[in-house]
RNA sequence: GGGACUGUAGGCUAGCUUGGUAGACUGCCAGGCUCGGGUCCUGGUGGCCCAGGUUCAAAUCCUGGCAGUCCCA
């Protein structure tokens, strides 16, 4: 299926034919199932998102999926925000509950509400925690494939208090380090923007997201850190006590990411085929197809045993593809549906030879020699990941055009371009597009600035904002 | 919030306009032949999204629901 011709359909095909995900037989609007080959690779990328947040000081918890109405609805603009889109739990066996139940749409308000107990005084803050969790929200229109599903079910949601707001906004750059490097770990490309003010999380006093631009143009939201500031912990009576003795609310901050970076590293990677993994995520990252020939059946299969058994005690994920009733041909159409990054040949060229041949799933192939397998794999994986993180990088670099007549945006936008434009802070140029265009404008990258004339009312600015399509 | 289109076997799809025995390909199972990019042959398996309505008769027409894709706000 052809990748450019419409980005969720062919999502839907290659992470399903990849054994990754399942989406649309399942009876409920936006729930799709993780497969096996999917479950690996979630569990691979949470562990890398683990580790970055361990080694910085966050601690793993886990908080209930319900939260009570009376809790849900104390953060005004919180609950106004997110009031449309949540799932309510009304009844219990057949009696109505006295207090309706919500399935967590995100977890500010228990949060809140739970660790204030264990946060007495400024010795206890800073304090970060986080929790791996599905989380729900109601969705009433375009729903798609861990992009935007009723579901999320692998929401990374942290929360961190802290005794000063500038303790607080330093939080925030720690998370924006962490992320950054999750996505440079990942190869996921991305930018970095400050959510305008009529945009940001619903009880957040600054939001910085972090935007990804698909092949098709459209840009998807696939992280973001926010300063809630004071909102939370002062309905909630979240207090400590302070150095000097006296009582301060909480400063908080919370930042999440979910399945659509998933969804990223297949919608970037992949190619018309279908799914291209990285080796660092790959459940499987060498795929062995041995070519048997009558006669030489033994040979070929203990061969590519040997190889199997050199490459499975070096540490690589590594299977062979032992099946005699299937074509070669076949079987190299399979695996690279399935996104294996390393394909390895044995037939019997190789065995007159004591060679190996190597294919990569990016289309290269040549023979080694048997003797230096461990050193060439080790090669060809590496590079192998450097030259498909570029890729993908320049492609993304490559739909974002600079702009300078918002007249021009109209043609951004039907070359499947994002636009990027100086811009100033107000209020009433950031809307225009939203207004009058009918496009998403994200906000003003917080890494790049130039200088020049806002591109709506011309006065000077170092912001650079971005608008188009959005998922 | 508004609109367009779609739903037939595990997958992809024909049939729907004009109501009358649901068909191909693929997969799957069994057997045989093959094997360096989707082998071939034989036999088998399996389906009209759900609920109503119209009708002698519904995959087909109508209403509603559920689900999917897209467009506009």
């Amino acid at each position: 299926m052809k990748k450019e011709e419409n980005l969720i359909e062919w999502l839907t095909e290659v992470a399903f034919n990849a054994n990754i995900y399942d989406y649309g037989r399942y009876p409920i609007k936006g729930c799709g199932i993780w497969l096996p080959k999917g479950f690996e690779i979630r569990n691979k990328v949470l562990s890398i998102i683990r580790e970055l947040l361990y080694k910085t000081g966050h601690k793993e918890v886990l908080l209930p999926l319900l939260i009570p109405r009376d809790m849900l609805e104390k953060e005004a603009k919180h609950i106004a925000g997110f009031l449309d889109q949540v799932f309510w739990v009304t009844k219990g066996g057949d009696s109505k509950l006295e207090i309706e139940l919500s399935l967590r749409p995100t977890s500010e308000t228990s949060m809140t509400y739970y660790f204030k107990n264990l946060i007495i005084s400024y010795r206890d803050l800073p304090l970060k925690v986080f929790q791996i969790v599905s989380i729900f929200r109601y969705e009433t229109k375009a729903t798609h494939p861990l992009i935007r599903v009723r579901e999320v079910t692998t929401f990374k949601e942290a929360f961190t208090f802290h005794s000063s707001k500038e303790e607080a906004e330093k939080q925030m750059e720690e998370a924006f380090n962490i992320y950054s490097e999750f996505f440079k770990i990942l190869g996921i490309p991305y930018i970095a923007v400050e959510r305008p003010s009529w945009d940001r999380f619903p009880g957040a006093e600054k939001s910085i997201a972090f935007d990804t631009i698909l092949p098709d143009g459209k840009s998807l939201q696939i992280g973001s850190i926010h300063n809630l500031g004071q909102n939370f912990s002062k309905v909630f009576d979240a207090k400590f006590m302070r150095k000097d003795g006296n009582y301060d609310f909480l400063y908080q901050t919370s930042y999440g990411i979910s399945e659509r970076v998933i969804a990223s590293l297949i919608i970037h990677y992949g190619d018309d085929i279908g799914v291209i993994l990285l080796p660092k995520i790959a459940p499987i990252q060498i795929i062995i197809v041995p070519i048997f020939f009558e006669g030489m059946e033994e040979t070929i299969l203990n061969y590519s045993k040997e190889i199997y058994e050199i490459l499975n005690v070096a540490g690589y994920k590594v299977e062979i593809d032992e099946r005699k009733d299937v074509t070669p041909g076949e079987k190299f159409y399979y695996w690279e549906r399935q996104g294996v990054p390393l394909r390895l040949e044995i037939g019997p060229k190789e065995i007159k030879e004591n060679s190996i041949r190597f294919v990569t799933r990016n289309g290269k192939k040549w023979n080694v020699e048997k003797e230096k397998i461990l050193k060439e794999v080790k090669t060809v994986l590496a590079n192998l990941e450097i030259e498909l993180k570029e890729k993908v990088q320049e492609e993304m670099k490559s739909r974002i055009a600079d702009i300078t007549d918002i007249k021009e945006i109209e043609k951004v936008i039907q070359n499947k371009k994002f636009a990027r434009f100086n811009i100033c802070n107000k209020e009433k140029c950031g809307v225009y597009f939203e207004k009058f265009q009918g496009l998403k404008f994200l906000g003003y990258d917080v890494l790049l600035k130039k200088k020049g004339k806002c591109i709506i009312c011309g006065e000077e600015t170092e912001n650079l904002g971005y608008a188009g399509r959005s998922y």
